[in-house]
DNA sequence: ATGCCATTCTGGGAATGA
């Protein structure tokens, strides 16, 4: 089965893009982001006539949260983080899908740092490794998947330029060390797993032709479980998406895992 | 240091992003 994280940089804007992926890709879970529209206003229509059950937090504007899955209803386990910095963003949906448990993410930014917003980030990230640890636990398949605003290394397979990015909180030591203590608490990276050498890029900015120049950076990640883990077959970006008209500025990101 | 480009809500321009 197939997993997918997309953030999809507002489901209103995009909603015929999305359509047209899910009907070529087939995702069987996809985890969306920024889907920047309230609960009332999310086009769960048009995603159900798509043959995709859906949950999702929203919030008017800014920040949100889905997951869809096909041919079936997944069923919500929590939206927030326990102990939220902030419970007014909409940055955190999980859920039961068949035997699966999946967090969908969408982690702060941060910039600009230092500051507050910073502050935020890394104690949002904090609050996920402590919620992260009570899935752990469980010894079930759990994938931790999203947009986390973090470049786990300064290595061009994983930013076109480290010191564009220096100032960057996306780059910031502190980022980079709470994405290492997931990391090294048994979580595994699955797009660097399949592919442990070369750029894997999920993000290019809409500006200054970053698209076209290839500059582009991964922060779009999926963390499994150990028993998640011990299923993965293939992870890839769909890059093709990134280059489609009106497209997002980030690529669907997935995964396979035997069934 | 800022704009670059884009989305949202709104009906002009601020807020946000990464």
């Amino acid at each position: 089965m197939k997993i997918a994280t997309f953030n999809i940089n507002g489901i209103k804007a995009r909603l015929p893009r999305l359509l047209e992926w899910l009907e070529e890709k087939q995702p069987d879970i996809a985890c969306l982001q920024e889907i920047k529209t309230s609960d009332e206003t999310f086009p769960a229509a048009e995603i159900e006539a798509a043959g995709y059950g859906a949950i999702w937090h929203g919030q008017k504007g800014f920040n949100g949260v889905a997951i869809l899955a096909r041919g079936q209803q997944p069923i919500e386990r929590m939206k927030g983080l326990p102990d939220d910095p902030d419970p007014t963003h909409s940055r955190y949906i999980e859920a039961d899908v068949g035997d699966l448990i999946v967090g969908c993410i969408y982690l702060p930014n941060g910039n600009p740092q230092p500051g507050p917003k910073f502050d935020y980030k890394l104690a949002w990230f904090d609050r996920l490794i402590d919620h992260s640890a009570t899935l752990w636990i469980s010894e079930r398949p759990v994938i931790l998947c999203g947009d986390y605003n973090v470049i786990p290394t300064s290595s061009t397979d994983d930013t076109f330029s480290e010191r564009a990015m220096a100032n960057d909180a996306l780059t910031q030591p502190e980022s980079r060390a709470a994405f290492r203590r997931m990391c090294n608490a048994g979580w595994t990276d699955a797009l660097r797993t399949i592919h442990p050498h070369g750029p894997a890029y999920t993000f290019w900015d809409y500006q200054a032709g970053a698209w076209q120049r290839d500059a582009g950076f991964r922060i779009d990640h999926l963390m499994l479980s150990p028993v998640a883990a011990d299923r993965l077959l293939d992870a890839g970006v769909d890059k093709d998406t990134r280059g489609k008209e009106k497209a997002s500025d980030h690529a669907p990101t997935w995964i396979t895992l035997r069934d």
